[in-house]
DNA sequence: AGCGGTTTTTGAATCGACTCAAACCCCCAA
DNA sequence: TTGGGGGTTTGAGTCGATTCAAAAACCGCT
């Protein structure tokens, strides 16, 4: 019942503390004998070792937070994934965390996870700009942040948002599409106004040959995705755009299913370009072009400036690594029929 | 840089440090002039509690471990939203572990969640049977199976998945379907096993007048379903089965994809029912009929029963909650038009 | 001033593992 | 026999917060 501490195996061991430690961490100091005398006594007693002690000693954490957008989104699956692997190689444990995107969430599990002491934190920031994560930071635990780049006063790891903006832009404009509908959230999270900065810029590089219309949505949601098709669904063929950008896959996947539902073919009636290639944007039934991020190396890169930070913070120097994104041409963007 | 301890803040505050415990938990007890002293002397050093020392102390944590099968599928996505919703009420964090269905990978996180001493683990375990589960609650670690029904040893929450699967079958034999197939995963896993017994009964309730084929695939994901939708795709129209049910949405959607690749279409000439009825189900662009479990529920079932389980030791009873699953009918196996 | 009764505050003991200086052991050389 | 030197083992002190019996402070009243 209840789990057995050091000092039983000890007992039973009939050894000190003190050797049960050391067979438990440098094993190669305690004679042969004794330490196998102390290895039954674990395995009789079914010892476990106590971490949270363990931690308090030493103090310092196996164990990173890892706090994101939105758990549903496979994005972030992908980049938590990539996470937990580096992590992995390290014996250390990733906790993962959902802010759902609100702040009084990220708050709460900023709160536990410094409570917790951990190593550090990895995180999607609602708001990049919060105090909050200095302070995280100046009391000791240091904070990396993920697809969100930084100013200089802690690590980050970032894909160029504007540039797969542009891209999308771009792809759309040279297969020939003059009225384009830009599909996003709310501009104040970073990743999506650069988005939405990128392509424009790729209109305005045309000199105001091509039409840019924007929505915004409350949130970057399949449902959000699907009433703004409606919308542009409803609107009467000339005014119609004749190509969607969409902030996100889920956005886009959400567009894609309201023109299936209006009867409107994709690519020929509407062009889509989704963002963050996740594996379901491939599987659409019309398969999605999309804007793609290393997933798996933004979780993977992130654990490593961590651990590198961790490891020697004497000489260490906040890195801002960005990643070029590249566009994936399917289906949905395919070249139009000539009307 | 170093955060400070209750002892720093006893010293600024003039206090000692059993007063500072009280301002930090019973705040009601000590005199307001004395706790506000106290409150400054915190905000001026922001101290931050350290839990870990409180946890070694109290010798309970407020995390519980939720381990599954596979962070990807958003199914377990939505679980774990559900478990976190609970947990959060009762200021509990739940840290999500991905065993990605491999002994090895479950194995640690076992081991790592144990030393940790959580509160309790939530687990959908690779193989429920393993004696890993009873030596962790027998040692003090309460577990509580996920989506896996116990034998009255531990708590579980579960879907009759016989249930599912038989709902899956006879719905498409219903609509006139005789020749099906089932494309699941290995039989090793509980719930795909059952999944497959339940459409195997409902097909044998019709006495032999239905034929199915089974494929089995090594595992749950989109390119499984991809390439046996390829293959299925290959036979020749006679043999070929007009219906497929697939034991998850990731294989269903696969399945799907490799069906319009083929130029079949759905439903006319290849109905589908998936499994978990996953948000990505109800926007391909085939709306995808799917058994649809309770995702949510099934996470805050878990947790709850676990919270009963540690708060009441003694008169805690185990028990296995099964939630009835049922069939969304979409688009994917809507009537077929007559030939 | 002294007393009984409350309300506050104190501080040593505790949780389990780690650390490290000191003690111990054994063997060999002088 | 003694001394020294390696390899082992010991155990008290430590990490930070909580607990709780005991001490202290305070209050109203005689």
């Amino acid at each position: 019942m209840a789990t057995s501490s050091i000092k039983e195996v000890a007992q039973l061991a009939r050894v000190s503390v003190g050797t049960v430690s050391n067979v438990l961490n440098r094993p190669e100091i305690v004679s042969p004998a004794t330490r196998e005398r102390v290895f039954k006594a674990i395995r009789e007693l079914g010892f476990v070792r106590n971490e949270v002690a363990r931690h308090l000693r030493v103090g310092r954490s196996r164990t990173v937070g890892l706090v994101v957008l939105d758990v549903a989104n496979p994005f972030f699956a992908d980049v938590a994934q990539g996470a937990e692997a580096l992590a992995d190689e390290h014996d250390t444990m990733v906790v993962l965390c959902n802010s759902a995107a609100d702040p009084r969430r990220e708050r709460r599990h900023l709160d536990q996870l410094e409570q917790q002491r951990v190593m550090g934190i990895l995180i999607t920031p609602v708001d990049a700009g919060s105090p909050r994560l200095a302070e995280l930071a100046a009391r000791g635990t240091p904070v990396v942040l993920v697809d969100s780049a930084a100013t200089g006063l802690q690590c980050s790891v970032a894909v160029d948002d504007r540039l797969g903006g542009h891209l999308a832009g771009s792809h759309l404009i040279e297969r020939g599409h003059r009225r384009i509908t830009y599909v996003g959230g709310p501009p104040s999270i970073k990743q999506v106004a650069d988005r939405h900065a990128g392509i424009m810029n790729a209109v305005a590089e045309t000199g105001g040959d091509v039409e840019l219309v924007s929505h915004v949505l409350p949130a970057l949601s399949v449902a959000g995705g699907r009433a703004a098709g409606e919308r542009v669904a409803g609107l009467p063929a000339k005014r119609r755009p004749t190509a969607a950008f969409c902030a996100n896959d889920l956005i886009a996947l959400g567009f894609l299913q309201a023109m299936a539902a209006r009867g409107l073919r994709v690519p020929d009636d509407m062009a889509i370009v989704g963002y963050d290639d996740i594996d379901f944007a491939a599987a659409a039934a019309v398969p999605l072009s999309s804007v793609r991020q290393p997933r798996e190396l933004l979780g993977r890169t992130a654990v490593d400036l961590l651990l590198e930070e961790v490891t020697a913070p004497e000489q260490h120097r906040h890195r801002q690594v960005i990643f070029q994104p590249d566009l994936v041409v399917r289906e949905s963007s395919a070249l139009r029929r000539r009307e």
